[in-house]
DNA sequence: ATGGTTGCGTAGCAA
């Protein structure tokens, strides 16, 4: 191709290229991490953010990251949860956050980025166990911190991503059998109305946003062979704030790493925006 | 059915 020709694709359009934001929880970066490169190469993402890459920093496969064309910022613990945002190269990373004011927790299940000019917040919202337990009233207290959190940040920031696995399924529209899951830990009322006053601080589950194909789902239990039988629920999502939401231009889950050899339990979901680059 | 599977870390917890 010359230089002076126009490039003429379908990543091209009068609105320009697309932005593309991905989420995935890993389990384990160090075991996905093929998956990861497999799966950067396949869907160029301009930001991917991970959830439960279960490695100390120290240990971070920041380089082998680096060499595949993305910069990474993260914070990590050892065995459990943390998080992590990859962009490609071009972009600067900006006011990072990985502790909020008002919520001491040793737990790293929080990271939040500028980047692009937008504003990127990675959460791994607490599991909970059973609705009743210790570990579900601590999962309703970090929501309540997290929100207020997401609040103010709102004030500052109108180009406003909030991804990751939310542990909560939003409806019953997005769980495979709603009778058995009915009030249980992801699906029970306190979580949903959780999940509702983000959403009420004027983001968008950008999933909804388009027309979707029935029984899509971003998580599978391991167990049962959950994901041949489709048995799963939407729990990893992508909220955009209201400008954000107008130039939404898809949204979708890609199924496609679940199936692949020694997969995560999650799969990536993506969302595409216009005119931000 | 308090089952089943995976990861971390090497027993039992968390998901």
């Amino acid at each position: 191709m010359s230089e002076s020709s126009p490039r003429i694709s379908k990543e091209t359009s009068i609105y320009g290229d697309k932005f593309k934001i991905a989420s995935w929880n890993v389990n384990s970066l160090k075991v996905r991490l093929p998956h990861v490169e497999q799966w950067l190469k396949k869907a160029e993402p301009d930001i991917l953010v991970l959830q439960e890459t279960k490695t100390i920093d120290e240990n971070f496969p920041a380089e082998e990251i680096q060499n595949m064309g993305y910069q990474v910022v993260f914070s990590g613990q050892k065995t459990y949860n943390g998080v992590a945002i990859l962009c490609k190269d071009e972009y600067l990373i900006e006011d990072v956050v990985m502790d909020l004011p008002d919520l001491d927790d040793p737990q790293r299940r929080i990271l939040a980025a500028t980047i692009n000019g937008i504003r990127i917040l990675d959460l791994y919202v607490v599991n909970g166990s059973e609705v009743g337990s210790e570990k579900f009233e601590y999962k309703l207290h970090w929501l309540e911190k997290v929100t207020n959190w997401i609040e103010e940040q709102s004030k500052q920031y109108k180009k406003f991503v909030i991804l990751g696995d939310f542990n909560i399924a939003p409806k019953d529209r997005d769980v495979h059998n709603p009778k058995s899951w009915h009030e249980k830990i992801l699906c029970s009322t306190p979580e949903r109305n959780a999940l509702q006053k983000i959403l009420d601080l004027g983001f968008a589950d950008s999933f909804r946003l388009f027309e979707q194909e029935d029984e899509t789902y971003s998580w599978w239990d391991y167990r049962s062979g959950g994901f041949d039988k489709n048995m799963g629920l939407r729990i990893d999502l992508v909220l955009s704030s209201k400008l954000l939401a107008e130039q939404c231009t898809a949204s979708y889950v890609d199924p496609e790493p679940r199936g692949w050899e020694r997969p995560s339990d999650h799969a990536p979901v993506v969302s595409e925006y216009r005119n931000l680059k």
